[in-house]
DNA sequence: CACGCCTGTGCACACGTGTTCAGATACCCG
DNA sequence: CGGGTATCTGAACACGTGTGCACAGGCGTG
């Protein structure tokens, strides 16, 4: 057993397809052969091949099948801060759909990292199948660096025009206008907001769709604040609200804040929905949790998660074909806040 | 531009060390000192260099390094059920942590995937420099078909006994125990508990330490009903449990259930605290939401991460190292449930 | 039998990097 | 000035795989 150490005397080596080779006594292009699909290969010679591998513990090392030119299969996320729960339900989402398609998204959290700019220049040192952008307020420079090294990218959020750059769009106004419509028909009349933080274009495309509801009906919104999409912004966003003035109707640029904002209500003794209704956006899994039940506009993950698979596949299928951008709809979920 | 594409009519070729060297004026070795810490290279000439990789864009590539014989900085981190809150903010801090050092984690959603061993099996195929697993419920298969791979694996959750796997271990007992205690010095006896699925050893564990602390005071459980982790399941055991007995304390496996069950608490009219105590596990970051308000034992997240990046540099630094394991302690997290 | 087609196989190359090794240059000391 | 040493450099190899190419053999057809 100490000869064993003698003779690999560094890390232990991984099995490779010589060794297979030498152990089913066929040559090594016939290994690898073994496990491409439409390569010619006697089948017994192929089940040979299988049996020793299986035997050795032998997998094709991804590293040198991507050098050798293929794909990597590798796909990075990156997403703005995975802090948030919408955009924490849409990551799991988005990893499950890549995985059952072969693809292994490495992970990268601008929240969490004080030098987000580094690690994205570490991992483009990875040949990335695509880089997949989940971020609503996210560098532009760092799109433009991936297309220029021929890596696709999608992004989510603001649609970036480039034509190499495939988007993902919510039609954020379109909601909040249906949900602002659905109060207005309620017989309410005295809008709040609660905004997201300033460069955040889902807020302010949610923040307009309210405005065209409320304009079209000749009202306009009687106090806005602004929150960092938080449960604990949303909750002290709507205290401030509720000192500035009386309102019967609050709209929020999340659920997060809506359910800041249902606690706020409640902790002033504020009958939800008697004297004011709230609704939330996205959707998120505590919406329906009993204690909350929070009335919103869902920004379906799953159609999402498929988007972006899909997208992504006509990419890889064609590099050159022209940037594409899906939009995506949302509807109202009524629960018991409006 | 056409002559461009005769050149090179396959996929777009990345820029390699060779571009950077012949713009540069040196050999490829040359190019490769220049961006590796020790090597000797004249100054005049490395700046040189990384003048023309950067106007070239060049970064070395990830994979012909990684193939080279050092370590590929690919981590794969397999999440049981990225559904779960808890294990959802787990894998959040892991992700952070990991790419503060700056390894690359690959996700694997064992939850969302119907054959999760193919999964693992592909991924397998990188050189990882290390596995986690995130998992109460795992096939120990998959782990030791790892280390016959020589990977490195750091479980969490039930704690694996062999040389190459290291574990962190949250004291489920403990912290268990403590909540029991507290609501016994408060003067409940009527206890009623939500347990996990079977199989979750953190679940039994949890459970272990409330009768434990139940059996010092002469006392046993009243009722115990099983749910699957969620808000959900959580709602119903609770229903389940209210209709069989009279509870004046309420443990859970964790706090979406005890969330669940705190909706079902209000849904009957029941009091809480003043006549139901309810105490979760995980110290989840909804339980500090203003309407949920949650006393719970905290199982530190932050805590957990630190650990598994302990464990892992210790284990690269030397990969013979006997087997670790690392323990976590919990604590009572005081708020307006008990 | 000659010829062409189809299936199966091994050799050799390419992928892009880090690193070893030997050689080259400059420099100092005796 | 010779020899030893410290610094620097380019050529060459290794990493492990997929695949193009040439070739071998079997088989059917004219």
């Amino acid at each position: 057993m100490d000869q064993d150490k003698l003779i690999s005397p560094k890390r232990h080596r991984r099995v490779t397809a010589q060794d297979v080779a030498e152990a089913a006594g066929v040559s090594r292009s016939a290994v690898s052969r073994a496990f491409t699909e439409g390569a010619y290969l006697d089948e017994e010679k192929r089940e040979r091949v299988r049996d020793a591998a299986l035997k050795l513990g032998y997998r094709p090392n991804a590293l040198a099948a991507g050098l050798q030119g293929g794909r990597s299969h590798l796909v990075a996320i990156f997403v703005g801060d995975m802090r948030n729960a919408y955009d924490t339900e849409v990551v799991t989402r988005l990893v499950g759909a890549l995985n059952a398609i072969q693809k292994w998204p490495i992970l990268i959290d601008g929240g969490g990292l004080s030098s987000v700019k580094e690690a994205m220049g570490e991992v483009l040192r990875y040949p990335l199948d695509a880089l997949i952008l989940r971020s609503g307020s996210m560098d532009p420079a760092i799109a433009r660096e991936c297309t220029k090294l021929h890596i696709p990218v999608i992004s989510s959020g603001r649609v970036l025009n480039h034509p190499q750059i495939d988007n993902v769009c919510c039609r954020n106004a379109q909601g909040s206008q249906a949900a602002a419509q659905l109060l207005l028909d309620r017989g309410r009349q005295n809008f709040g907001y609660i905004a997201g933080p300033l460069g955040y274009s889902s807020s302010s495309a949610r923040q307009d769709g309210m405005m065209r509801a409320l304009a079209a009906a000749g009202l306009a919104p009687v106090a806005i604040e602004a929150g960092d999409f938080t449960v604990e912004s949303g909750f002290a966003a709507a205290e401030r609200l509720f000192e500035r003035a009386r309102l019967d109707a609050l709209l929020c640029a999340n659920d997060a804040m809506a359910i800041g904002a249902l606690g706020a209500a409640r902790a002033r003794g504020i009958d939800v929905p008697a004297d004011l209704s709230i609704v939330g956006f996205d959707d998120i899994s505590m919406a329906r949790w009993p204690g909350i039940n929070l009335t919103t506009v869902c920004n379906p993950i799953d159609i999402y998660a498929d988007k972006v698979v899909e997208l992504l596949s006509a990419r890889l299928a064609d590099p050159e074909k022209p940037s594409d951008v899906a939009y995506i709809d949302t509807h109202l979920v009524l629960r018991g806040t409006h």
